[in-house]
DNA sequence: CTGGTCTCCTGATCGC
DNA sequence: TGCGATCAGGAGACCA
C-alpha cells in the first residue's frame, strides 16, 4: 500500500500521539508477523524458511516488543518506520520497525475510541494514556522486525539507497551509473533509491519527461538532474496532500490522503496525457503495471 | 548482473 | 445472486 509519502504520513500524524508515552502492555496475535534478525523482509521467506515455518521466528520477549519503554524517536528511511523506546534501566533504546507491504496499516486510537474494522489486526500496545496503537495488515505482506539498538538499525539501514525525499543528482548519478537495467526497474530497487514504489516511479517519470525503458546507466547530467528535481517534488506534492489513497490507506489519525486525484499517470492508462492530450500506455515491466506518455516522455 | 516468473495473502471488482 | 478470473500501493527467491 505505502510509499514514501504514505509512510511519512504516518510517521508524522503518529510522532505527537507517541513521543514520550510509556508502553504499559504489547501484545502479538500472530506471531509470524514478526521477523527474526537477519532475515529479510518479505511473505515468502517468511513462510517458507523451514527454521521460520510454524516456528517462533525470533526471541519475544517483553523488552523486544517495548513493553515498559518510553518512546522517544520515530525515524523513517524509505519505506520503513522505526519505533525507538527506551525502558527505564536500558543503555539503548529498543527499536521496532514496521513494514507496511501492500495493505498494512499502523493507528492510533484514543482512550475507548473504536476500531472501525478489527479484523487483521497482528499487534497492537496500551499506551500509558489509555490509547492504543495498533497494526494491521490484511494480506500480511508487511512485517514487524525488533532490533535491540540504534547501532543496529544504522547497520540494517545501510544496505537501503539514499532516502528519496531528499535524493540529490550526484546520489542519483552515483547510484545509477552500474545500473544497466531499466530506470523503472532501478528506480524500485530499495537499495538504488528507498522509497519509491509504482505510483511514484511513474509519476516522477513523467514529470521528468523520461521514459521507464530508458537505461539508467545512459542518464545524462540533466536528465539526472531533472529526475531527483522530479522525485523530490512529487513527493513533496504527495506529502502536502497527506498521500495517496487508492483503496485502504490512512494516517496514524485514521484519515485518507488526496494525492491520488492528483496523479498523472498512475491508474490512466488509455486516458489523455494531462499535458498533450494523446492517450497513455501501459505496459508490465518490472511486474508491475506501468504507465507513460509516448509522446512526453522520452 | 539482468529480466522474467513465481510466491506469500486477502479483498474488491468485473464479466458471465 | 453466485462464481471464477483478474488485479492491487511490496519484495524475496529462483531460473535462464
Amino acid at each position: 500500500m505505502p510509499e514514501l509519502p504514505e509512510v511519512e504520513s504516518i510517521r508524522r500524524s503518529l510522532e505527537p500521539r507517541l513521543l514520550g508515552r510509556t508502553v504499559t502492555a504489547a501484545t502479538l496475535l500472530r506471531r509470524d508477523v514478526l521477523v527474526a534478525p537477519g532475515d529479510p523482509f518479505g511473505g515468502f521467506s517468511r513462510q517458507r524458511s523451514p527454521a521460520l515455518r510454524g516456528a517462533t521466528p525470533a526471541r519475544i520477549t517483553p523488552q523486544s516488543l517495548l513493553k515498559g519503554a518510553r518512546f522517544s524517536r520515530l525515524v523513517r528511511r524509505g519505506k520503513q518506520l522505526a519505533l525507538l523506546a527506551r525502558a527505564p534501566d536500558a543503555a539503548a533504546e529498543t527499536v521496532v520497525i514496521v513494514q507496511l507491504g501492500m495493505s498494512g496499516q499502523l493507528f492510533h486510537r484514543a482512550p475507548g475510541q473504536r476500531v472501525a474494522d478489527p479484523s487483521h489486526i497482528h499487534a497492537w500496545w496500551r499506551l500509558d494514556d489509555g490509547s492504543r496503537l495498533l497494526f494491521r495488515d490484511p494480506r500480511r505482506f508487511g512485517a514487524l522486525r525488533t532490533l535491540g539498538s540504534p547501532e543496529a538499525l544504522t547497520a540494517l539501514w545501510a544496505s537501503l539507497g539514499p532516502d528519496a525525499l531528499t535524493i540529490t543528482p550526484d546520489e542519483l548519478a552515483s547510484t545509477l551509473r552500474a545500473a544497466r537495467r531499466g530506470l523503472k526497474t532501478a528506480l524500485m530497487d530499495q537499495t538504488v533509491i528507498a522509497g519509491l514504489g509504482n505510483i511514484y516511479v511513474d509519476e516522477a517519470l513523467f514529470r521528468a519527461h523520461l521514459r521507464p525503458t530508458r537505461r539508467a546507466s545512459a542518464l545524462r547530467p540533466d536528465d539526472l538532474a531533472r529526475l531527483a528535481a522530479a522525485i523530490r517534488s512529487v513527493l513533496h506534492d504527495a506529502l502536502a496532500a497527506g498521500g495517496s489513497t487508492l483503496r485502504d490507506y490512512v494516517d496514524a489519525a485514521g484519515d485518507p490522503g488526496t494525492y491520488q486525484l492528483a496523479h498523472a499517470v498512475y491508474g490512466r492508462s488509455g486516458q489523455p496525457c494531462r499535458s498533450c492530450g494523446r492517450p497513455l500506455t501501459s505496459r508490465v515491466i518490472a511486474q508491475r503495471t506501468t504507465v507513460w506518455c509516448r509522446d512526453c516522455q522520452h
